[in-house]
DNA sequence: GCGTATTTCTACAGTCTGTAGAAATCTAAC
DNA sequence: GTTAGATTTCTACAGACTGTAGAAATACGC
């Protein structure tokens, strides 16, 4: 595994957010027309061919992180795993590299906030 | 921040091992040298330029990663942060980019040891 | 001042990502 | 069954990042 560039995550980000297989086609039209931009992030909208987007799903495809549909024709593409499952699993290869994993646990858990803390409580007691 | 390269890392590693500042040279020998493979490990022992180095050690330092001391001739290098506070930025970074923290959250708990479980358990008790 | 150690500049190859045209392939309609 | 249009695969290239190091500049000790 390894950290995605730019558009490789708002291919999977857009997979993440639709469960159900969509095609190339329709994942350019995301990529490009996206309206609503919750005021913030990077703003779109700019022309992408299709084949850069089949480009980029080959090689999500071939990484392990998009499982696609051959048998219909406009080929369908999902995310193999969700969101969380797969930041969890980033987390965690970042951890496992560590010799000091306890340290950083500590350091870590002394960042998320009071919410979140409630719920890793809550988490680790009935484990 | 980002991932970093082999090279890069071996150094950082070295540098967090030594929390003296050493110099460019002390870690070629540290790269080149190193007897003991704990079986496993990738066996180095290749030789490398001093140049090479001090080209990483600069890269490192313009990321931040690294210090340097520049008034004593041979410069001393030293890592800016502990190998845990590094990782625990970088899990946080990973998790930041996630709008469903929690549910990382969940997941990344469910696979700590018992032994980090328990000490979860008592940082987030008296945070 | 000079030679040697050290640092900085410059360079290049290999990999990864964004980008997409050309070429191949498939499917529906005729 | 042939053809046109949609779809997919191949091939290509530029830009960033990393590993690698020689050349050139610089500093320090004698």
């Amino acid at each position: 595994m390894a950290t995605l560039g730019e558009l490789e995550r708002a291919v999977m980000d857009l997979l993440w957010e639709h469960p159900e297989a969509i095609s190339a086609n329709t994942l350019r039209d995301f990529l490009t027309q996206r309206p609503s931009n919750t005021a913030g992030g990077g703003s779109d909208s700019k022309e992408l061919a299709v084949t850069t987007v089949l480009t980029v799903l080959s090689r999500l495809e071939k990484k392990g992180l998009v499982q696609r549909e051959r048998d219909i024709r406009p080929h369908r593409y999902r995310a193999v795993t969700s969101r969380a499952e797969h930041t969890a699993e980033l987390m965690l290869e970042v951890l496992g590299s560590a010799p000091d994993r306890e340290a950083v646990l500590a350091r870590f858990i002394g960042t998320v906030s009071d919410g979140e803390a409630a719920t890793l409580r809550k988490l680790l007691s009935h484990g």
